[in-house]
DNA sequence: CGACTTGCTTCAGATTGTGAAGTAAGTTTG
DNA sequence: CAAACTTACTTCACAATCTGAAGCAAGTCG
């Protein structure tokens, strides 16, 4: 069943839907820090009671905002809570991998109503996986008995570099055929109503930390994903910072060891190429060779001579020696990296997360300990290193709110 | 000779002087961009041509901005120039180091009308080193005959970790008895109409940089202090970043080399303990002893067994084979670190600044081949690495403009 | 010279936001 | 338990802020 189209899509036939200031920062702070009452909103904001008792007013009229009962009384009248109207609309969130991809409907909440992965490959090129892309939504729409009328937004993370503002990619490595391919227009061909965001999909996953994970209440802050490849998010001042260039984060291919392995990028000895999932799966293989760990050699034969970073780490946790070497071998060398970044950056937390990372606990004890060892004192002090919140969800939750965080915009912003 | 006191110190005993938003942000553009016409200022903010007119009348007759001729015809009635009334007051910029007291006065629009220097010790302590400052600006007032009532701000750059919005230092190691020093009430006792502002020495001059150098159009870059330390003040979005706990930048203690010499930071390898002065210096004695460089050996022997970094570059611009060796040597680690920061962080501009850089065009060089040699192709097609513009002012001039960013502030800014 | 362009000003009135007073609904206290 | 307080919200007259339209000023262009 469709929900009824509220007043504001009656206005404006699509995002994003603009809002005169006041209005704009008391959705916003409704949005991203839930719920409160009048009286909270205007000693958040500054604006005085009267302002905001007209201001929530319109919103309630808009059907943006929902009154949804009374609070505590804190030794006078209760306060009357106001939620943002969590089904105003829908958005999508699509998190492409280099073979798959993951994709979520949630409400203007954020929360997850929906999800569904298929297999894909990039290589395939932009019009085939831009199909799958919308099939998938489509998909869940048609599931949850949504009109694809009432589908708001679409935020895509991809593997590659994002020029931010248009949407297009620059030079993808892993990525042949999409180079400054008009994703959005090939989306909202599909689904008019929608806007379309496209980002990278570390600066993806940083937002979903940002705004529903370990990174919801800091400033300054990166998130680190080891998988096939090592990439990084940063977030500066409570928001993604994407570089002068759009390629800030790419910790992957700093040197480690002047002395170490070549890399698919030319350079020597990065630490991509070092530490990550491949370098780990090539060290065991090593390691299953020369006896070093029979449990790897058992897993090697059976796979046709191949290991996994996750095998690896089911041989650290059955206690086998080699395998918790490397996998504290590969936790040294991105502690190296990360404890100059902390030195540079000074930020109060890391968090690590990708398919390679629960490769076991030794994995963040070996970051930690040289992240600390590393780094001074002073930057340290509150600077905490943990595994990622919302894990392999990270990416789809940080594409949702991509989506949500472009819903909404300010009327008549002024030049900066 | 005094000038006259302006209506608006007439309003505000002291500063800040506190603007209505519109005429804080007029104030700002013409303050930090130099002059417009009206119009421009209209299209600039995105206010209306009329409000832009009321504005700035208003900061006229309060002799913040004048009205300084007429700009050429486009094709119409010619536009009337306004600036930033640079005689509205002064400020005094100080840029304290480990010896020295750099000292500037300047006008509104950040011109140096006076400078002066005096050699100190900060492990004096902060008594005799704060009555050496104010008893610099008095003598700079003195000689330009200004009334030290017409003083409105003092930016002081310390040569360690500052929590900027007290203006207190935390645990500095070169500054014994400084540590949360009350260095405002010291300097406001002396000069009671001006605020006082504290930074880091490197904040100081990156901001330097920003405002009056080869930052002034950059939204994210760094300036790398090289000289007995290694330090780095940073730029993000057009802004001084300082990290989470106020101690960003601090690359001199990135390790280099896990096999190099002991830092007096108590870590092996810090680049600080590799490739600033002292290193320098170091490795300069020894390539003396060992006779490779008869240069460098006539320098010792003149010196009583002692060099400087400044002998190296004496002797490298000679054509002595070892001593750019040694130059080439630390440019290439500065440059390894800096490659590595190149590719998380994605600037769009390096400043190399310090005492040691001036070593030689060796050293430039060394930094730019290693950097570009190591960072991805597309985070350095649009780098440029340089010299520090305005050099050894970096300093002074950054005391100055943080002076300056000060004495104007926004009324009744909104809460975030 | 007249038509056009750019730069600036004036002013009525729209827009935005405030303070003070009042209503509503609870807790605390004598 | 009623009076006194506290917190939460609303109403409304009015203040502050900003704009659009109209017009003046002073130049260029054909």
């Amino acid at each position: 069943m469709s929900p009824a189209i509220s007043p504001l899509r009656t206005i404006y036939r699509t995002p994003p839907y603009l809002l005169p200031e006041s209005e704009a920062r008391v959705v916003e702070i409704l949005r991203k820090s839930g719920p409160y009452s009048r009286t909270e909103i205007a000693d958040i904001t500054g604006y005085s009671r009267a302002k905001i008792t007209s201001v929530v007013n319109h919103l309630i009229e808009l059907q943006v905002v929902e009154e949804t009962g009374e609070g505590d009384s804190h030794g006078g009248r209760r306060p009357r809570i106001l939620n943002f109207n969590a089904g105003f609309g829908v958005v999508a969130g699509v998190d492409m991998g280099a073979t798959s991809l993951d994709g979520a409907l949630a409400n203007f909440k954020g929360q997850i109503i929906e999800r569904r992965s298929v297999s894909i490959d990039v290589r395939d090129g932009p019009d085939s996986v831009l199909n799958c892309v919308c099939a998938l939504v489509a998909e869940m729409l048609r599931n949850q008995e949504i009109a694809a009328e009432q589908l708001c937004a679409v935020g895509i993370g991809v593997p590659g570099p994002v020029e931010f503002s248009t949407g297009l990619l620059i030079a993808p490595p892993i990525m042949p055929g999409w180079e400054a391919y008009p994703i959005r227009n090939f989306i909202r061909g599909v689904f008019p109503s929608a806007i379309v965001i496209v980002d990278n999909d570390v600066n993806v996953m940083v937002l979903g930390e940002l705004r529903a994970g370990a990174g919801i209440r800091e400033e300054n802050f990166f998130f680190v994903k080891v998988g096939t490849g090592i990439g990084c998010g940063i977030v500066v001042g409570g928001k993604v910072y994407r570089g002068s260039t759009g390629c800030a984060g790419d910790i992957g291919h700093i040197c480690v060891d002047r002395n170490g392995v070549v890399c698919h990028c030319g350079n020597i000895g990065c630490l991509e190429a070092m530490a990550a999932g491949p370098a780990i799966a090539q060290r065991a293989v090593a390691a299953a060779l020369a006896g070093g760990s029979p449990i790897l050699e058992k897993i090697l034969k059976a796979n046709n001579g191949t290991l996994t970073a996750k095998d690896v780490g089911a041989a650290g946790a059955a206690g086998e020696r080699a395998a918790n070497e490397i996998i504290r071998e590969s936790g040294r060398m991105i502690g190296e990296v990360l404890a100059s970044l902390v030195n540079f950056f000074n930020p109060s937390l890391i968090l690590i997360g990708g398919g390679v990372s629960n490769i076991g606990h030794q994995f963040l004890a070996s970051i930690r300990r040289n992240v600390l060892h590393r780094s001074l004192p002073l930057s340290t002090r509150h600077l905490r290193i943990d595994y990622s919140m919302i894990g392999a969800d990270a990416g789809i939750t940080g594409a949702v709110y991509l989506a949500l965080d472009h819903v909404f915009a300010m009327k008549r912003e002024r030049a900066g």
